[in-house]
DNA sequence: TTACCTGCAAAGGGTTTGCAGAGTC
DNA sequence: GACTCTGCAAACCCTTTGCAGGTAA
């Protein structure tokens, strides 16, 4: 497993260091280090979670450069974002990533994932219909989950 | 069409008493004039644009209320919530109105809306497989559109 | 009359921006 | 060496909150 995470994480690096070098970009050790954090993490975080994850890790960082490298991983499709329905964005990588929704219990705030194949069919269906050329999706459905339910 | 919109605006208002005197809650010239102003929109709109279009007409409204209002009617159901990429949130009116996604341009910011049946299927999946209660959901799929992939 | 609701303004929280110093190219 | 990037702090924007006066029940 870890070799496995070892592996994703260089691949992702020669993508980011590629994009850099094409968008006229610097390449910082800031940069590469929040890459590397981002794809040590199994699940969504808000930038001040990554931030504080790397505070901890005594990295010294500025919320600043979070935000500015995050803008570019969104660039170049190595980290998605997700509005859910509280006041921060979320983020999650994307590279071997399989595409899946989220469900999101109103009451406990729980985020359960799923897997879901018809969404990319609804995904061609759109593409086709209105020539619309999609980069990421995001279908979250709200309510409550079966422990919330029970109470 | 225009009846069709007075009948509509007739039925969610004794929807929205209904709701509001079972909760204990203050029927109050305010909360319906929010109510009738959303349900004369064909679109989705932020709080802001709301408040502006009240104060535009002549009602003296506060933001505060807007947002207290708002809250009861995501509450009944008679309006959805949805946080796209931006920093505020919009919002729809629900009732008669059919279960769509979004499409967002990241370039011009257009929203396009399509309907779809196959979205119904995954809720359907998903409540079955993991126990869960859909109160509401929210598609969105992020790319270009026609009109600036052009460009 | 008794809460609750409204309007106003200030506070709060996430994100962006401006600027000086550091580091990449 | 030029110019971008970083770190810090202040600014910004959307939303929430506290309080005094108004209003529904």
């Amino acid at each position: 497993m870890n070799t496995g995470i070892i592996d994703i994480i260089e691949k992702v690096t020669e993508i980011f260091k590629t994009f850099l070098k094409r968008g006229d970009y610097r390449q910082t050790p800031e940069r590469f280090a929040i890459l590397k954090e981002i794809y040590h993490k199994d699940s969504h975080f808000t930038i001040e979670e990554l931030y504080e994850d790397m505070l901890n890790k005594k990295f010294r960082i500025s919320r600043a450069t979070v935000y500015n490298t995050i803008k570019l991983l969104l660039k170049s499709n190595l980290v998605v974002k997700h509005q859910f329905d509280d006041n921060s964005a979320h983020f999650e990588k994307t590279f071997k990533t399989k595409q899946h929704g989220h469900m999101i219990c109103t009451i406990c705030k729980k985020v359960i994932e799923f897997q879901d194949t018809e969404l990319y069919h609804i995904q061609k269906g759109v593409e086709k219909n209105f020539g619309f050329e999609v980069h990421s999706t995001t279908l979250t459905f709200y309510g409550l989950c079966k422990d919330c339910l029970k109470n």
